[in-house]
DNA sequence: GTTAGCATGTAAGGAGTTACATGATTTT
DNA sequence: AAAATCATGTAACTCCTTACATGCTAAC
């Protein structure tokens, strides 16, 4: 019944629980944010959305007149663009998954959509997460590190180099993780700059 | 004939370019090094194996006994462990594969692989591969510029946070890129810090 | 009038993981 | 003697991309 991780309908829906979206603007918001720089393809998207359908997630809505939107909003001839809505059991459905906490929630593909939608999680589990994806990243790091110790000979400045720079990579991610916990344990919203 | 990318199979040649390993040790290194900090299955790494077995790129040596070597080296009973050896065709065929300086070159997969083995590259490939690599990721730093831009108000102090902290890895993966083509430019090795 | 962008889809295939299956060796 | 680690492999499956297929609309 339900996926193990799909990421992408969590995205999806997340998106949608503030406003409608046909696949087209989904897919530019989804590339956008998300920690996804790098564009989704259509040819995962349109069948992602036909799964949440049948799953009773969305609903379908053909849009070819004018919709409220501040957008350009061109008129469409035949066929207007089809708009995806959330449903009652979608938002649920969104709601449940989200709230998973468990080790899949802070895995690497996870936390970044878990991550994008914390607003809509409470402080508990928000401090939950944050911790999962520390301690992983520390454990990383850890690994990183003493592999790192350990082949300094065995490799040339360059390969050196590339293993450095992945090592320091981790562990800003794991700085910018402290920073988020100390101010979710202060009961702030995230900083705006950090070192 | 030839895979459209086959990174790993890149990678593979690499590490038995300066010795000869079997898959459990080349395991390892692929996951300790290169990049990959995630481990790589052996349900990719055997049949990947396999695949340059098959095109006369190694050759397999089955090693009942002692080999040359600083490691543990335990002695086994029955089957010895694989150990897979680069040919004359398969060094050839890594120096081809290798100095592809095109487009692909510094792809997101691609480019810390190739990174890895500068070493084993002249100066003024490597200088090219750097430099489209550079490129590419400004590019990619200019859209995700516009769009957090475009979309400080829709979104909330998470989304954004997360937004934010992925632009500045992007920007400090361009710093990086700017100090080795500085320090290549200069005919120089990698740096040991940086900023 | 043609190029670029909007908009939706399908079929085939690539690259990888998980779960399974087996067995030796080393450490506790 | 149990647990961890070494060592090799296969089959099924997941997730995603590429290439194809179609047609409208806006800008130059």
């Amino acid at each position: 019944m339900a996926r193990r991780s799909d990421v992408l309908s969590l995205a999806i829906l997340g998106l949608l629980h503030d406003s409608p979206l046909h696949g087209y603007e989904l897919r530019k918001r989804l590339s956008a944010t998300l920690g996804m720089f790098r564009a989704l393809s259509y040819g995962s998207l349109y069948p992602a959305l036909k799964l949440l359908l049948a799953q009773g997630w969305v609903i379908e809505q053909v849009a070819p007149l004018a919709a409220a939107g501040p957008a350009p909003l061109p008129l469409h001839g035949k066929r207007g663009r089809i708009v995806y809505q959330l449903t009652a059991e979608g938002k649920e459905h969104f709601q449940h998954a989200l709230s998973e906490c468990g080790p899949t929630s802070w895995e690497d593909g996870n936390f970044d959509v878990r991550f994008a939608f914390f607003a809509k999680l409470d402080a508990e589990t928000r401090l939950r997460i944050l911790e999962g994806r520390r301690t992983r990243m520390s454990e990383r790091l850890d690994g990183v590190r003493q592999s790192f110790a350990r082949s300094r000979e065995r490799w040339d400045d360059y390969t050196l180099e590339l293993q450095r720079h992945g090592l320091e990579s981790v562990e800003r991610e794991v700085r910018w993780l402290d920073d988020l916990i100390d101010n979710e344990r202060r009961g702030g919203s995230p900083p705006g700059s950090h070192g």
